[in-house]
RNA sequence: UGCCGGGUGGUGUAAUGGUAACACAAAGGUCUCUGGAUCCUUCGUUGGGGGUUCGAAUCCUCCCCCGGCAACCA
């Protein structure tokens, strides 16, 4: 048994104890992550990866990945693929243990037989509207089927006929003989297989039956000898089902332990609302950088081991919630915080010529790469007459508080000279195309004794400037709850229009020369930002990952 | 209306009969060559009533509210 003083147990950790405890499953701990292929993973899934990896990992046992592929009509290869390396990046590894549900499905085939056999399955006739109107409603029992007490053997043989393809889909199904008054409806005589004339991604044409969740899941499970399988809130109500079968077949049973699956604010959460986003171009595709799927986070530059704190931090309960999104940006930029090198890029550009600088004269300034981490170093930054500063570094008017540059204002450089605004330059449209401004030599690495400037600002040489697009991803709706919604309006309603804006011409300091995919930095003052898959030898993109706190953001917001 | 599951600050998670904790958000302040980071302060008597107890977020009871379930989906 686990006992951690540290941190407290979650509901499930307690409940696994407890069977340890009691030796329900001798001291063994196996779990699996059973992901349905037919759409991508998102940041609810990586919750459960998270959970099942770490608890096989923290009690010594197993985690399984068992892709649940009863459903040939919705399952495809690609899915397999993109889940596979999904878990992969985000750090966890099922070693030679990969499933299919369709690897079972000529067990799952001997055991509806026995049931058959045993009296608690039947072939019944009813169509599909048929059979829900026998189910009955919440407040009405079900009627039992006309074909409920047919005999084994003519069970037996419609079955194998079903599996030998002689009935067409949908003309016949097998169900589990329960109780039609049953109160909870999964225990309303449940269909376990029906026809269905597919191709399966694996098993190809050899069944044209194929059995149901409820009678595929928990018995995947016994043969995986699992011992606590985790899944959502939503099949709470199959857990009777779940057991009935384990017991029905006498199986080895595993216990069902359902959690809360993650909702995050300014989001939604569901394939279908994804597909929809795809489909109509709200996004640029499954792993747009907006999107919370594990392609999109990956993409948009976070990093695994961000995903994973975030899990772990928001644990896990069994109440419905929605957490808010700045945690996981919060968890983003904690860990970028620690491991980004800083690096200057200005987005908006507005010229700045230092006057009493020399022409031609290239500067070498030292700058940190990274103050969190001495081990980053420290690199060169050239400085020259002309700079680039990042436009609302300048305000021709400045506001109280402000302490930026400003006619006759100083400001420091980062890692450079103070310099003071001297003169203006403007089009004829009346917008400021150039700043003259004077440095003072004195300044490089000290204070002024005679004045204190508050200001820092970043810059880049204009002569040593290298060209970039950056896409400033936001919030892809622009409320906390996307689903609330006016009548007659869905979700659609409350994307952010701005949720993307591309810079396209950025300037950035010369040591991003040689970028690569995926890699991370600060740009100081303005956020973290990787290197998108788009970028081109000459022309690297930048996705923005994170904003950096703005407090100045905050005083104008709230003035 | 039947069944199942939930209600602890704005949010999430703790406290397992013994002074309601931690983090995020928000607000204020400190510090700073990133208005970043850091550091400090403020912000809840636990859905409601009644009961048990010296003592209740924890136990009992009644009520209220929220979520899920009536696919031959998972």
């Amino acid at each position: 048994m686990v006992e951690n003083t540290e941190k407290p147990l979650n509901f499930i950790e307690e409940i696994i104890n407890d069977h340890l405890k009691s030796g329900r499953f001798g001291q063994r701990v196996h779990t699996r992550f059973p992901p349905e292929p037919n759409g991508y993973l998102h940041i609810g899934h990586a919750k459960s990866i998270v959970l099942n990896f770490n608890l096989a990992k923290k009690y010594g046992g197993l985690c399984n990945l068992r892709f649940d592929d009863t459903n040939p009509s919705k399952e495809e290869e690609e899915y397999v693929h993109s889940i596979r390396d999904d878990i992969h990046w985000l750090g966890f590894d099922w070693e030679d243990r990969e499933y299919y549900a369709s690897d079972y499905f000529e067990q799952l085939y001997e055991w509806a037989v026995k049931l058959i056999k045993d009296g608690h399955a039947y072939v019944c006739d009813l169509s599909p509207e048929e059979t829900r109107a026998y189910r009955g409603t919440l407040s009405e029992p079900g009627k039992n089927s006309p074909f409920r007490d047919r005999s084994v053997e003519e069970n037996l043989n419609l079955f194998e006929r079903m599996k030998q393809g002689e009935f067409p889909d949908g003309s016949r199904v097998l169900k589990a003989k329960i109780d039609m008054s049953h109160p909870n409806f999964n225990m309303r005589d449940p269909v376990m297989y029906r026809i269905l004339h597919a191709h399966h991604h694996r098993t190809g044409t050899d069944w044209c039956i194929y059995p149901m969740y409820d009678f595929t899941h928990g018995q995947s499970d016994s043969i995986e000898k699992i011992t606590q399988s985790i899944c959502t809130l939503e099949f709470e109500n199959h857990r009777p089902l779940y057991d009935w079968f384990c017991e029905k077949l006498d199986i080895h049973h595993p216990q069902q332990i359902e959690f809360a699956r993650l909702n995050l604010t300014y989001m939604v959460m569901s394939k279908r609302k994804f597909l929809v986003l795809v489909n109509e171009g709200h996004v640029s595709g499954w792993d747009d950088p907006r999107m919370p799927t594990i392609s999109g986070l990956r993409r948009r530059g976070y990093t695994p081991e961000s995903i994973r704190n975030f899990c772990e931090y928001i644990g896990v309960a069994k109440n419905n919630s929605v957490v808010d999104v700045t945690i996981l940006e919060n968890h983003v930029r904690e860990h970028l915080n620690a491991t980004a090198d800083r690096v200057m890029a200005v987005l908006n550009p507005i010229k700045v010529v230092i006057e009493n600088f020399p022409e031609g004269k290239v500067e070498d300034l030292t700058a940190i790469n990274n103050p969190e981490d001495e081990s980053a170093g420290t690199r060169i930054l050239p400085f020259t007459r002309e700079i680039y500063i990042d436009s609302n570094d300048f305000m021709e008017e400045p506001v109280k508080k402000y302490f930026r540059l400003a006619p006759g204002r100083e400001v420091r450089l980062r890692y450079g000279y103070i310099i003071k605004c001297e003169d203006v330059i403007k089009d004829a449209q009346g917008e400021v195309v150039e700043l003259r401004c004077s440095y003072d030599p004195d300044t490089l690495g000290k204070q002024p004794t005679d004045r204190k400037v508050k200001g820092v600002i970043h810059w880049v040489s204009a002569q040593h400037a290298l060209g970039g697009e950056v896409r400033l991803y936001d919030r892809l709706f622009s409320v906390e709850h996307p689903d609330k919604v006016e009548d007659g309006q869905d979700f659609r309603a409350n994307l952010n229009p701005d949720s993307l804006e591309v810079i396209e011409h950025a300037k950035l300091e010369p040591s991003l020369e040689k970028v690569s995919t995926g890699d991370r930095f600060q740009f100081e003052r303005v956020g973290y930002f990787s290197v998108d898959p788009d970028s081109t030898e000459n022309k690297p993109v930048f996705n923005r990952i994170a904003s950096l706190r703005d407090t100045w953001a905050r005083i104008t917001r709230n003035s």
